[in-house]
RNA sequence: GGAGAGGUGGGUGAGUGGCUGAAACCAGCUCCCUGCUAAGGAGCCAUACGCAUUGCGCGUAUCGAGGGUUCGAAUCCCUCCCUCUCCGCCA
């Protein structure tokens, strides 16, 4: 959530910057809705005041042994008055929060202009694309060669877009996860948090899936309404939610290893071979609480964090910056980074890190009491993925591959494998 | 799932209809006293929103959440959520 204050004194720039994300702000609408909720709200609280100042005399009256009747008349008519006019407010503000709450995080004035991500720019490249003296395969049929991945019996079992995995190929999955969580842990100092894998709307309201996303989502059937989270982003977000933290508290990092759900709803057709798109997958990912003035100074670090893993597991990648037309809902700033696939020839996005600034924190109450002014103030939330552990997997197995169908263990992960050097 | 007890400010904890946005204590902050330390004294110390703004401010809402009774609710009634104890069940 934009901060109202600054969406009603500041409306043009909001709506100039918002126009970078390829959002439309309705100046007009909004300016209406303010008007109105001003001249409700006086009016409101003016009857109240008034109710109230009679209601407390009565008691005094009464006790003086006067008559209190013109007085509880009076308070008749107020009450009368009253309740329209908190009905008419209470509704007011449901349409404009529910305006508010569905404008997107303002972008950085730093982030390019553009619709798609054929507009984003390279920041930079590590590592170089290998070459093969020999007809590179793409995970899929390395992994249906190796007997580790079977997407066929995944669609008998559940639907389409889910994988089954198997000996070692299960295996580096399993390795690749615990990898990132030690490096993240052991080196970046990152603290191991275990969430919910289902979620309540309030959760997702706080991070910016709700209410506009839902159909993104995998809602469960049941007594209670609960979400299957898209990311952990948003359970470890949320941990700080409704809550002011010390100076002292923070930062926080947080690395959280989880399955992941996504209806993938409008992606149909992109992506359909394969793990790279799948309804379920697991991610590792990176959450920063931080105080507003080392937001910036904390995306830096984030992206290298996940950068290290990449350079650990000898995986050529490149960063981007996400031009406007590209970037999520909640975010001010994005660096991707994109891992070399050989078997599609290309960069492919293997981890998103997001600054959102205020935004998430405003929406789920997310303070700390800043010294300075001795005032309870939004944090700042950032996030990224450390990595994706699914398309990790794919990167190593195409990029690791052999002439004779197998793959080469990188050496980071032996130890995970049991020492095991080669999977065939 | 069954029975019982509870949910009040950063913490502990008073408060059964108006003088309570909330006693007291602890923690924290400011000042005074003091050679240092320790002790002592005075004051401040919830959040959100609105109005006003030269300055002091004024108002509304909030005592788990929602609804109800009442001129008036932390306090009475209803529903829900959560926590604790015991029993049952269970990975």
């Amino acid at each position: 959530m934009l901060d109202p204050k600054r969406v009603r004194t500041q409306t043009e720039e909001i709506a100039r910057r918002l126009a970078v994300k390829n959002f439309t702000f309705d100046q007009a609408t909004f300016e209406e809705m303010e008007q109105r909720r001003r001249e409700l709200q006086v009016r409101t609280e003016t009857l109240q005041s008034e109710q109230n100042k009679r209601s407390r005399s009565i008691g005094k009256v009464k006790a003086a042994g006067e008559d209190i009747q013109p007085l509880l008349a009076e308070v008749d008519n107020l009450k009368q008055q009253r309740s329209e006019a908190e009905e008419a407010l209470r509704e007011l503000q449901e349409s404009l929060n529910a305006f508010l709450s569905g404008l997107p995080n303002l972008p950085d004035e730093s982030v390019p202009s553009g619709d798609s991500e054929d507009d984003n720019v390279e920041v930079r490249t590590w590592g170089t694309p290998p070459t093969f003296d020999f007809d590179v395969l793409d995970h899929v049929s390395l992994g249906e060669r190796l007997k580790g991945l079977d997407f066929e019996k995944a669609t008998r079992l559940a639907h389409s877009r889910f994988a089954v995995m198997q000996g070692p190929i299960a295996r580096l999955h399993r390795a690749l996860a615990q990898f990132m969580i030690d490096l993240h842990t052991g080196e970046h100092g990152y603290l191991e948090t275990y969430v919910p894998y289902l979620v309540n709307a309030d959760t997702l309201y706080g991070t910016g899936q709700l209410p506009k996303f839902e159909e993104d989502l995998f809602k469960i059937s049941g007594d209670q309404p609960l979400y299957l989270i898209p990311t952990a982003e948003v359970p470890a977000t949320n941990l700080v939610s409704q809550s002011i933290l010390d100076a002292d508290e923070l930062p926080l990092r947080l690395v959280c290893h989880t399955p992941c759900f996504r209806s993938e709803a409008g992606s149909y057709g992109r992506d359909t071979r394969g793990m790279i798109r799948q309804h379920q997958f697991d991610k590792v990912e990176l959450v920063h609480i931080v105080r507003p003035d080392e937001s910036e100074q904390a995306l830096e670090e984030l992206t290298a964090h996940a950068e290290k893993v990449l350079q650990r597991l000898d995986l050529p990648y490149r960063v981007v910056e996400l031009c406007g037309g590209d970037m999520g809902f909640s975010a001010a700033r994005t660096y991707d980074l994109e891992v070399w696939l050989p078997g599609q020839n290309k960069y492919r996005e293997i981890s998103s890190c997001s600054n959102a600034r205020d935004f998430q924190a405003r929406r789920m109450h997310a303070r700390w009491r800043n010294p300075g002014t001795g005032k309870p103030e939004p944090l700042h939330t950032l996030n990224g993925s450390g990595l994706a552990v699914g398309r990790a997997l794919v990167a190593v197995m195409e990029n690791y591959q052999q002439a004779d169908g197998s793959i080469r263990v990188p050496e980071v992960l032996k130890s995970y494998m049991g020492g095991l050097e080669r999977i065939q």
